[in-house]
DNA sequence: ATCAATTTTTAGTTAAGGCTAAAAATCAAA
DNA sequence: TTTGATTTTTAGCCTTAACTAAAAATTGAT
């Protein structure tokens, strides 16, 4: 069993890959963790030993397939907790990382499991962010664009945060924004790409800085989605699916 | 803030507190944290150093106010914890002990205190044992008794267990015996002990072992409590208790 | 009061996981 | 390609919380 310290390394390599890095080196790691780079190397050693992490010296890191799925339930766990802490405890979604980053460590797959039928097999936590299945891999991929790259003229709903740190989600909480907040780009303006985004609940208008926009996943808002999945019809009695 | 492991240490004695014994003597209290009586000793200096024990070499520790109002309060994440498994995420009450062991040392107030409303602030554990409050004391002492000392011919309820391991929970279910079970002493067999018990849902009757009957606490069934706190009346219109 | 058994403490190690300071490797600019 | 800046590792040390083995204190029985 990892300890809470090699599970917190593993879960932030995890992100690093997750942010687009396939190498993760020392230093970048370190200021995660909240360590050294001297301490990180130290731990990047026995990380390797244990079959966790490919690590060449001065090279950096990345996960093996085992180490992903260690991290990846970390992720599984952190997430369902905070869905927990938001759907039935009453907490705000700025609130709720920290104690989180405890309950995480909570390892019995029974209670991880459980929590997750209870909540209902929730797909998304509280900020957004994908909840892997009890497979240790993401249930789904939702389409979805950062809303400094989202196109004009059309209604898009927030449904996610590039960063869950406390600050910008009250930041977001004093801009009027929020999962499910749906707003239109008017205009992208030239000094330092900030948007003009309507929003649709009251009309009004506001400029967003690229430091916000660059921040938040969006998707286009289907006001109607008549129908998402058909239902399966008598003339087809093998979709072509397994039955199980 | 006390690490996991201090935690674990003043929760133990205070369970020994509890069991009767006033002083806790270094080799009891090893056993009951599983760690060897050197090790308990260097930890037992540590924890006076901080105040939460007083203790003077060779003749045990008792916790000051201090160390208890931290271990009443591991008690009381420990026990909420325990009632959230088996009331919400459908464990039984044999499963939720080690599980809760971790639970019991994610320290967040604001989370002790929102759980204990999410369950409606009970008063009681799945086994039975009391959920002391907020501020870190009992909200209630029960009146109860053991089954052994319990007087014969009175129907009982069964209300708590003295011993909480997974064993001998589990064979409490194989005897057909739950919180709640209503049962009658019929008769105290002379020769170890064992009494003769009828069981109030069926009528049948078993012999239990005093291995078995000096760890149940049973309380007198009363079938029709008709007003347990009687209406505030509107004459009374200050009963002395601050209307908050 | 003595002495043997038991309990408890001390002494000396170990393993994790941190740290600082110094050395070594890599990278980038001239 | 040399060299200076940056990154990374190594060396040495610290703290917590374990352990075993040995010494010391307490206890209980003669
Ligand atoms: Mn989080
Ligand atoms: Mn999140
Ligand atoms: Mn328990
Ligand atoms: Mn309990």
């Amino acid at each position: 069993m990892p300890t809470v310290s090699v599970e917190n390394y593993l879960k932030a390599i995890l992100h690093l890959h997750e942010e687009g890095k396939v190498q993760v080196s020392t230093t970048e790691l370190a200021g995660r963790v909240r360590a050294t780079p001297a301490s990180t190397s130290a731990m990047l050693r026995k990380l390797g030993d244990k079959g966790w992490v490919i690590y060449r010296k001065y090279r950096g890191v990345h996960l093996t397939n085992e180490g992903r799925r260690i991290a990846m339930n970390i992720f599984r766990r952190h997430r369902l907790w905070e869905c927990f802490l938001v759907d039935h405890l009453g907490f705000e979604w700025d609130e709720v990382h920290e104690i989180a980053e405890e309950l995480e460590h909570v390892g019995s797959r029974d209670l991880t499991n459980r929590l997750d039928a209870f909540l209902g097999f929730p797909k998304l936590d509280p900020h957004g962010d994908a909840i892997p299945g009890p497979n240790g891999r993401f249930r789904s991929v939702a389409a979805r664009t950062l809303l400094s790259e989202a196109p004009k003229g059309i209604e898009l709903v927030v449904v996610g945060v590039v960063d869950g740190r406390d600050s910008f989600l009250r930041h977001l909480g004093i801009l009027g924004i929020a999962l499910g907040t749906r707003v239109t780009l008017e205009t992208r303006h030239a000094f330092d790409g900030s948007l003009e985004v309507r929003f649709s609940e009251n009309g009004d208008v506001q400029v967003l800085s690229p430091s916000v926009t660059a921040r938040l996943w969006v998707d286009q808002s289907n006001p109607e989605p008549i129908i998402v999945f058909p239902e399966p019809e008598d003339e087809e009695p093998n979709s072509g699916y397994p039955s199980v």
